[in-house]
DNA sequence: AGCATGACGTGAA
DNA sequence: GTTCACGCCATGC
């Protein structure tokens, strides 16, 4: 069986646990590409929320960087706006770019 | 079929 | 603490 039988290109495994991220946690590309089922394609997970063809199931935001720091190339309007988005939800800051990611990562 | 790119991760200087 | 470089994977042309 394929890694990927499920039928749909590993794009869309991506935004799937995306979507699965509670609110008010965040999660890590690495950590979404691991449970996508790709350990080491974590670069491929950026590319696939980048493209995000659906930002509005697709809760991008709450991917972060295995450090905490935004993407300062977010699409929706740089990462002032997803640190704006993950305040409102109750993500604690360490300071006001990196997330508090030893309290709200998002616990699989 | 091969090449170039990319919102990453980790290690080392 | 910060900065640089390399490696990883999948996509698109």
């Amino acid at each position: 069986m394929a890694p990927d039988a499920e039928g749909a290109p590993l794009s869309e495994r991506v935004y799937e646990v995306v979507r699965r991220i509670p609110c008010g946690r965040v999660a890590t590309y690495g950590q979404v590409a691991r449970l996508a089922g790709a350990p080491r394609a974590a670069r491929f997970v950026g590319q696939a929320l980048h493209r995000n063809p659906e930002p509005i199931v697709t809760p991008c935001h709450r991917v972060v960087f295995a450090d905490g720091s935004l993407a300062e190339r977010f699409g929706f309007g740089g990462a002032g706006m997803q640190r704006a988005l993950l305040e409102h939800e109750g993500v604690p800051f360490v300071d006001g770019t990196h997330v508090d990611l030893a309290r709200c990562r998002w616990d699989a």
